[in-house]
DNA sequence: AAATAATAGTTTCACTTGAAACTAATTTCA
DNA sequence: TGAAATTAGTTTCAAGTGAAACTATTATTT
């Protein structure tokens, strides 16, 4: 990325972007054909499905997205009887949020799909890169 | 991420996307605020400075988009006064764009932007692995 | 050659999105 | 202590989105 003229194919923020596309188009069709639920939704069941009760707060804080949105997942998971929430003791602001049975068996299902997702991701580009990627991401997110 | 349980930082998609998002966030702010465009129309751009004269359909197959929102890019930039269109002699269902004069100064100066910004973020990661992650990202889109 | 199918690009419409305003609770500080 | 500031989570509203229907043109079939 050294030459004078811009291009796209030497811009990590687009590569990123495209790469992040296409890795999880498959794996979309599973959360929202096969389970009917959206990404954000997915996302908060898989933090609540490994770390238990959490606050919107820090699920919003883990997933680096608006409060809106995790508000509008929480309410989406609740109506469909996957998640449980009840008001903090110590502070009545916060909600403890945790999965319903049904959310833990929505979560061990999904979490199987992604596993063998991302298995053939790593197949796909090879063990190696494929740790290497995993490794370069996770540093760049922190 | 041969773990029995699922866990979203071994998850390739879920940190592409983080990443990217991670990476875009100062960009953004240089053609939304100090250009006034958005992210269709800066790649549209992009893709016009690089290879001078294309068809929405062309652009559209380069950056994996919908007609739709490659439609309204082209739209707004016309509105701009950053591209023009002419219909194709040869078939007059496409239509062959490329940027106005002021297009290609908003190119040349987003261009600079975006190098500048794709050299900060090759520091931070070190140019080794920031090559190899290109190179990778590459391999995934082909 | 006329009818049918296919294609490029636009428009419509229902849905999604997130920033800002809001409510309810807690903390700070004067 | 009581007023002001802060915080967790919700709601509103205006803007953005993309699938499907649409228009105009070209290609294919009969």
């Amino acid at each position: 990325m050294s030459k004078k003229e811009f291009d796209l194919s030497h811009f990590i923020p687009y590569l990123l972007n495209q790469a992040a596309e296409k890795s999880s188009r498959d794996f979309e069709n599973i959360y929202k054909i096969d389970f009917g639920i959206t990404q954000a939704q997915w996302r908060v069941i898989a933090n609540l499905g490994k770390y238990g009760t959490m606050s919107s707060k820090e699920i919003r804080l883990k997933l680096n997205q608006n409060k809106t949105s995790i508000s509008r997942a929480v309410y989406a998971l609740e109506e469909k009887g996957l998640l449980a929430r009840k008001t903090s003791e110590k502070d009545r602001r916060y909600e403890e949020l945790q999965l319903t049975a049904d959310g833990q068996k929505m979560f061990k299902q999904l979490g199987k799909a992604a596993i063998t997702h991302n298995q053939s991701i790593f197949t796909a580009l090879g063990q190696e890169d494929a740790e290497r990627l995993t490794q370069i991401l996770n540093r760049m997110i922190e």
